[in-house]
DNA sequence: TCGTTAATGCAAATTATTTGCAATAAGGGG
DNA sequence: CCCCTTATTGCAAATAATTTGCATTAACGA
């Protein structure tokens, strides 16, 4: 295992989810991923760990991860949903369309700005997405 | 017919595509429609003109709209695209979150917030998509 | 330790979208 | 205006991503 899966115990525990050996496994892959898999690949590494984890368990795992709140589901261009662990603060992302990379970004100045447009409009802001697409400048 | 599809013919021949009947029809659905319509609903109004027109023809027609710049292509919250005609200014989209209906809005400052950004990051900006999700405000 | 009930595995079902292929129709040339 | 070449179409089958039904298994509070 190489990190703690922080929060998984307390936040199952709260919403009377059982702990159970794939959630335990799943959530590690997770929170020791340093990018942002899609599910078939999470299930990839989830099996290297046990071999006969199933797809669909962790399709599920993933959406009552969600609805925990331990991560956040993101698509980026209408692909396939990518996953990143909801800790740290809000950030929005800037994919690199020369190789797909995704960095993470915040500003404080566009959260604004957003919420001030939807109040404009007559909304409460309940979400949004933001993303950048863009290539390395020759510097 | 309810309106002319400004540019199909133009932007055909000049790609070297040739105009079709359905072509003529789905520029037509897209043109005259005032919402952001998924593949299947255009589909469904094309047949109301030529019930033997196929999912795979506009699929097919709508990727090749896309390209030679008459509609664009959306997807929200991972669900299936969604096309609008890419005519007029550019602008976001804010999702009404109860009925998903969708509502544009353009902001400069938005806009220039993300050019400067994604220059920070050495980047150099090639598209983006701003999406905002909300319910309406109880006045 | 036991029993109740959530969770899992697997296969089948969905939904969105793409593709192979034979039949059809645009539209430039004669 | 007719022909011929070749893009385009329709249809069915193929993919891909994701969900669901159901019988079996495993958590965990009593």
């Amino acid at each position: 295992m190489t990190q703690k899966s922080p929060g998984l115990v307390e936040l199952c525990k709260a919403k009377g989810r059982r702990i159970t050996g794939q959630r335990k496994i799943i959530a590690d892959v997770i929170s020791s991923a340093h990018d942002h898999p899609d599910v078939p690949e999470i299930h990839r590494r989830a099996m290297r760990k046990d071999e006969k984890i199933s797809l669909s368990t962790v399709y599920r795992t993933l959406k009552i991860f969600a609805e925990i709140g331990l991560i956040e589901q993101h698509s980026f261009e209408g692909g396939p949903f990518r996953v990143e662990r909801a800790e740290g603060p809000h950030h929005d992302h800037l994919i690199d369309t020369t190789n797909g990379r995704v960095i993470e970004f915040r500003s404080e100045e566009i959260e604004r700005l957003q919420t001030e447009i939807a109040e404009k409009l007559g909304y409460e802001l309940t979400g949004h997405r933001l993303e950048l697409y863009g290539r390395p400048k020759a510097k």
